[in-house]
DNA sequence: AGTTAAATCTAAGCAGTGATAAGATTGGTT
DNA sequence: AACCAATCTTATCACTGCTTAGATTTAACT
């Protein structure tokens, strides 16, 4: 155990204390709520503190969606080379989980905000990795052209994301072993739907 | 024409300039850095002036969001009853073109602090009127249960939300005409991969 | 028409936030 | 021991949401 008790000039570990608290935020009030003064006043430093591990908010943001991203792409690995019988299956029950289990850093990931700071594109990259990864699962295992697999995932992931903020948004009333039956059977649905007739 | 060039003490329409000018300001920099100051400096009003006609930026946000289900409600209910070969289709399309002509206030619709503000649940009252709307129509050309015909609509609300929120996140590469045809074959392919296995 | 009430806008100000600049403190390096 | 870079503080500015009190215009009522 730290003795975090005692107040030092030097925090020690601040840059990881700054983004737990930042999720812990995000986690009851939201994520445009989300303040750097707040933050620091529940670590216990100046409200100028944080400035000296992220440039602004937008890095911090920044910091944690593409941390997220790079989460949610090695549990997509572990699911495609999980040895499922459907992997494309195991790995929308994989994203669905991420975002239950991580919301706040999945509201991150999909904020509005993080595009728009991303100058360089490097969200954008990251998650066309995802997105590569599930499309080789569906070329693979519906025996679908490039074309027409990245069309098939793209409406999965469409249809997973979409159920995901709408949830968080309370526009659902079922349940989430419910939510996650329903977006699963609807995602191989498509799968299902587009090789039948361009297989 | 008004002459709207000279400034007097009531501005006569300040109520609509307002929401008028909210929007071009999403359009510009996006939602969460919407400022009532900004609204009134474009005006020509004191920064006091928004607040004789919203109570906050909430009431004002929540003013353009219900306004907009009301649009997006008025529109599904004329796809339906347009005698399309397929009335789905035709709310499928009539809902993404919503989001397309009207990005803001579609981005406003679905925002989380719009959530987070409607206390009295009057954007999830609204929204479920559009969602019933699609069930039935779902429940009624694929002639699904009531329970499936929900599942099945669901599967494609998400599906389109999905799409455009990625879209509006810069996620995509493909064209809006090439979106729109994947997103319409999407939903498409789940309500034909239920009603097949269901029917 | 004249007075009064309501609606609308301005003026002024408070609290909260992001961000920066300059200085104090600490820990590591040589 | 001396120095330097990293870290944190203090102080400050600009901006925002929002409130209160007062000024001005419009409308309504007699």
């Amino acid at each position: 155990m730290k003795a975090v008790t005692e107040p030092k000039y030097h925090h020690g570990d601040l840059r990881r204390a700054i983004v737990e608290a930042a999720l812990e935020l995000i986690k009851e009030s939201g994520i445009q709520s989300l303040s750097l003064r707040e933050i620091a006043r529940r670590i216990g430093v100046t409200p100028a503190a944080p400035y000296h591990h992220f440039k602004d908010r937008g890095e911090l943001l920044l910091q944690i969606g593409m941390q997220g991203y790079g989460h949610l792409l090695h549990l997509l690995e572990q699911a495609a080379a999980s040895g499922a019988e459907d992997e494309c299956e195991a790995e929308f029950r994989a994203y669905l989980r991420f975002a239950r289990e991580h919301s706040a850093v999945y509201a991150v990931m999909f904020s509005a905000e993080l595009v728009r700071y991303d100058d360089s594109a490097r969200v954008k990259t990251i998650a066309d990795g995802c997105f590569r990864l599930v499309c080789a699962s569906v070329a693979r295992s519906r025996k679908l052209s490039e074309k027409m697999s990245a069309e098939a995932a793209i409406s999965s992931w469409a249809l997973l994301h979409g159920l995901v903020v709408l949830d968080q948004g309370n526009l659902l009333e079922e349940s989430r072993p419910e939510q996650e039956r329903i977006a699963v059977q609807g995602a191989l649905a498509v799968l299902r739907g587009l090789s039948e007739r361009h297989g």
